[in-house]
Order: structure tokens, then C-alpha cells, then sequence
DNA sequence: GGGGGCCGATTCATCGGATGAATACCCGGT
DNA sequence: ACCGGGTATTCATCCGATGAATCGGCCCCC
């Protein structure tokens, strides 16, 4: 194996095992290459690949860190990769957010504040009759990201945020400009919440069902 | 923002444009960095670290080449970002599998191959009464991977196979010694296989909740 | 004529050192 | 006690050189 991936297994054991916790500070560069055995290029090469997925924080002028190493952030790596994913796979990971967001919906119908649905209320209604298709994926990413939130797993929350990522969701959207489809969309929304509101987890389980089944649809006779 | 970092988004943006298709190959280093205007040894960490999340494919002596990109291949990478969590988050983790686990086998019940269901039960049937706790990890680990295999959707299965992943799959076996666990792991891996059999979606949706959520009910009373 | 091994060309792997940029830290002034 | 500047520390970036792995063509031998 390269002395790179050596280094990024060393790395990874460090922390793993706890010899490296979350917030410490790592040697610098000159000492972490000594002490690993390699030069400072490839100790480099090795922290720049931790640090896309968001294991190390190097900051210029002070040090490296280990990250907190919240499912949050480490997750938060999953959006950039399914950026990458092209049109012909949006169908399979639609279809996992078809599981997901349910289940999570229903979740939330017992959890959630009261405060955070006035909240969701008001920016469904701050929505004006005739949004942008720019606003009304912006919106529709904040909704399901307030409610999903309000399931209260992290981990959870996290992946559906990176499955449905900016990519994925305006690539969906885009050319949707049935007037009927924004409608019943903001319709749907606004199910889901009275739902919600009710603590009626099957129904707010339903409608979310509904919601994503209709977009999947869409899709599908598209394609 | 750092001239790796830059390479990294030009990099990514050549493929998701198109520029870039999986499998092609990448000029070589010294013309790669002369075009994005940056040096050899910056280029490189920007190629690592798209290495280490499967984007890039270097072979020395050869290229670097783009993967295939397969959401198998890129979902892989995420096991290698939940090796990371703590104990504290396995919960998490767990009620995830929960909502997708059941819901991958109700899928699997009306479309896996009987073939496979062959395999399966030949493979549990291998595995004695009194296996170790190594072998029950990994048998685990692939009648579950069989299963969602089954449900058609590559997302879905790369997905849980990063959750479910080694480290995971093992912290939570650790220590789980006792005889009556074992067996009843057992006996509801038969159960859902038989309701497999019978295409009883409903049944294999049950099963499979069952079956994680005694695991889930052992790791919370332990923690 | 065909097969296999040698050898050079190509490309990545790794290293050491030098210089610049950003930040932290200390210390003196007010 | 607060503020500002200068210095030390640390990461960022570059260059050039050498080693290692692979590929492909050439030559020799059968």
C-alpha cells in the first residue's frame, strides 16, 4: 500500500481508537510526518483527503483538528457525493427517499414543537401565489428539512438532506411549470402540516407518501 | 478559497458536466495542473482526495482514470465515514436501518429471484448450532446484504451496507454472548426467509422490524 | 511465424527544501 | 484593563529530482 493510504489508515486508527479525540489538535505537519514516516507532500496529500470528508479542519496559521465528528457533518460529505450521480440513478435514490422521508414525517408527528410548525406555517405562507421556480425549490428543501429536523435523529436528518440535495432536487424541478404541479405541491404542503399539527402520524405518513409518489410519477413519464 | 480546493470543484465540475465520463482518463499530472494553473504537488492532494471517495482511479505507471461511478461505489465510501462514529450515535445509526431494513425486505418479498432464496437458506442452514460470534457477524452481514440485494434498487442496498457496516455490525455483536440471542437471531432469519417465500410482503416487512428492533431493545438496555 | 522476455518510455509516488500567507501569541503603550 | 504591532508558528504552494510501476514495442529463441 502507499505510504498515503498508510498515513489516512493511521490517521482513521488514531481516532478511532481515541487517541485522537474530536476538537484535538493534531502535530503539526513536520512532526506528523516524522512520527508517521513519510514526507510532509504525502502526509499533506493524506490530511487534504480527510479533510473533504470533513474528518480533519486544517487552518492556515494555526494547526489541523479533528472535527466533532457529528453525523451532521460527516454526512454532509454524502451530498457532495451524490452530486456526482447522473439522471439515470435520481429514480433509485428518489426511491430511497420514498422510504425515508415517510417514515420520518411520522416520526415527527409525535416530536415536533409546536414552535417549529408556526414556523414552517409562516414560511408556507410568506410563499406568494406565484413563487419562482428557484423559490419554490428553496422552500421545498426547507420544509421537509424543518420537519424531518423535527424527527429528532440527526443521522437521519443528515442523510435525507444530502439525498435530496440541491442538485438532485433542481434537477428534478427543473422544467416543472405546471401550474397544476406548484399547486398541489403547496397543497400537499400544507396537508402534511395539518397532519402534523393533528399528531396524526399515519396521516402525515400518507401525505408524505403522496408527495414524493407524485414527483416520482412525474419523473418517471419524463425519463 | 485554496487553489486545491479550486482543482477539486473544477475536477468535479468537468465530470458532472460531461467533460469528464466515467472511465476516461485524465491527462497526465504535470498537463492536468498546467491546465487548472496550479502545481504538481497541489494537483495531487485535489486527485487524492477525490481518490479516497472512489471519483478518481490513479494507477501508478498507467493514469488517473474516472470511476465507473456507480452509486455502489460511492455509497462504499460512506462505511469508511461511519467507522468513525462513536458508541453514542450507533443508536442512531440503528433506527435508520429500522425504517430501511423492513422496507427493503416488503420489496425484495415480490421481486428476489428463488434462486437466491436458495442460496440463502443452503447458507444459513451451513452455519451450525453453535457458531462463533465471528461467524454470526458475518452471516449476518450477508443474509441482510442478500436480502436487500434482492429489493433492486443499488442505492438502497449501498446505502445499508454502509450503515450496517463491519465496525457497527461488530460493536454492537461484541460481548452479545448470550445463547437465547443467538438463537432467536436465528430462528427470525428463518422467519423471514419463509415469509419471502411465500411473497408475503406484509410478513417480511414484520419480520425484519422484529428482528431489528430486539437488536435495537439490547443495545439500548446495555448503554 | 509465433511466443516470451528484455528494455525504454510513460506516468504516478515520494522526497527535500524554499518561500509566501494566515493566524496566534506576546509585549509594550496608553 | 484594553489596544496595537511585531514576531513566531503553522499551513499553503511551488520547484526540481529520483524511485517505482506499468505499458508497449523490439528482439531473440524456438
Amino acid at each position: 500500500m502507499a505510504v498515503t493510504d498508510e498515513a489516512i489508515e493511521k490517521i482513521k486508527e488514531m481516532i478511532v481508537s481515541g487517541a485522537l479525540r474530536p476538537g484535538d489538535r493534531l502535530p503539526k505537519e513536520s512532526e506528523l510526518a516524522a512520527e508517521l514516516g513519510l514526507s510532509r507532500n504525502s502526509l499533506r496529500e493524506a490530511v487534504r483527503a480527510l479533510s473533504l470528508i470533513r474528518i480533519l479542519d486544517v487552518r492556515q496559521g494555526d494547526g489541523t483538528y479533528v472535527t466533532s465528528l457529528d453525523p451532521q457533518l460527516l454526512l454532509e460529505a454524502m451530498s457532495f457525493v451524490v452530486d456526482f450521480h447522473r439522471d439515470d440513478t435520481v429514480l433509485e435514490f428518489l426511491a430511497v427517499r420514498r422510504i425515508l422521508e415517510p417514515a420520518a414525517t411520522a416520526m415527527a408527528a409525535s416530536r415536533i414543537e409546536d414552535a417549529e410548525l408556526d414556523a414552517l406555517a409562516a414560511q408556507l405562507d410568506a410563499l406568494g401565489s406565484e413563487p419562482s421556480v428557484e423559490e419554490l425549490v428553496a422552500c421545498d428543501l426547507e420544509f421537509h428539512r424543518g420537519i424531518v429536523r423535527g424527527a429528532g435523529n440527526s443521522v437521519l436528518c443528515s442523510l435525507l438532506d444530502g439525498l435530496s440535495g440541491p442538485t438532485t432536487r433542481a434537477r428534478v424541478w427543473r422544467g416543472l411549470t405546471q401550474e397544476d404541479a406548484v399547486a398541489r405541491t403547496l397543497h400537499e404542503h400544507r396537508a402534511i402540516l395539518a397532519a402534523l399539527r393533528d399528531r396524526d402520524a399515519d396521516a402525515a405518513r400518507a401525505w408524505a407518501t403522496v408527495h414524493i409518489a407524485s414527483v416520482e410519477q412525474w419523473l418517471r413519464s419524463t425519463l
